[in-house]
DNA sequence: CGACCGATCGTCT
DNA sequence: GACGATCGGTCGA
């Protein structure tokens, strides 16, 4: 820990620019705690999907379902779904409700409740792969699609900013994983990474 | 290291 | 009936 921890409140999430947010979520510190369990962990990895414009958004097009009524939420809620039948992917709603901007959150530096974490995931011990990658994080932290449309602002799970900022030069945009049939939206440049954490899921870009 | 593959199932066509 | 915003393992160079 840097400093206090400060709860990101609804004007973090409240903003058009998706891009800046995916940028500054990245240092910001996730954290649930379910029935007194207390896990954190530091964002390292982060990815932009631009709403109704962007093909790799399940929001293209305008396109409403069951699933993923939640992206259209109001800013500071949770969108969460299920990925390959198994994974449970973890994404911030922001921007006015009905506008689908999100972020999905792809990577966290664990910080506090490892021996938590370690019994969510069936891990021995902690390595890198706890909490790299969307479906590890999600797991370690006891997320899954039940939470997709609650509430970033509540004190079950929130992000808080502990007063560390990374520096431009340690910060890495690159093109977003696993989305190569969005066509010229697969080349955007939407992914946000901390150049050299061992917690980033390790593709090139 | 890169390429590939199987697991696994809810969601949408 | 097909397809994933993944993961961990294997195989070959």
């Amino acid at each position: 820990m840097t400093g206090t921890l400060k709860k990101l409140g609804e004007a973090f999430y409240d903003r058009a620019d998706v891009l800046k947010i995916a940028r500054e979520l990245l240092g910001k510190i996730l954290v649930t705690r379910f029935d007194g369990v207390y896990t954190s962990g530091r964002i390292v990895e982060t990815e932009a999907y631009a709403g109704v414009g962007d093909r790799a958004s399940h929001a293209f097009g305008g396109k409403r379902t069951a699933r993923s009524e939640a992206i259209y939420g109001a800013p500071g809620e949770i969108y969460m779904y299920i990925c390959y039948g198994m994974h449970h992917l973890f994404n911030v709603v922001t921007n006015k409700k009905d506008i689908p901007h999100a972020v999905l959150i792809r990577s966290l530096e664990p910080l506090q409740g490892i021996s938590a974490m370690l019994q969510r995931t069936g891990k021995p011990e902690l390595d890198y792969t706890l909490t790299r990658g969307p479906g590890n994080l999600s797991r370690a932290l006891g997320l899954n699609k039940q939470h997709s449309g609650g509430s970033l602002l509540s004190d079950e799970i929130y992000i808080a900013d502990d007063g560390l900022k990374y520096k431009k030069g340690q910060i890495l945009v690159t093109k977003r994983i696993g989305v190569e049939s969005a066509r010229e939206d697969a080349e955007r440049l939407y992914r946000f990474i901390v150049v050299g954490n061992p917690y980033v899921s390790a593709r090139k870009s």
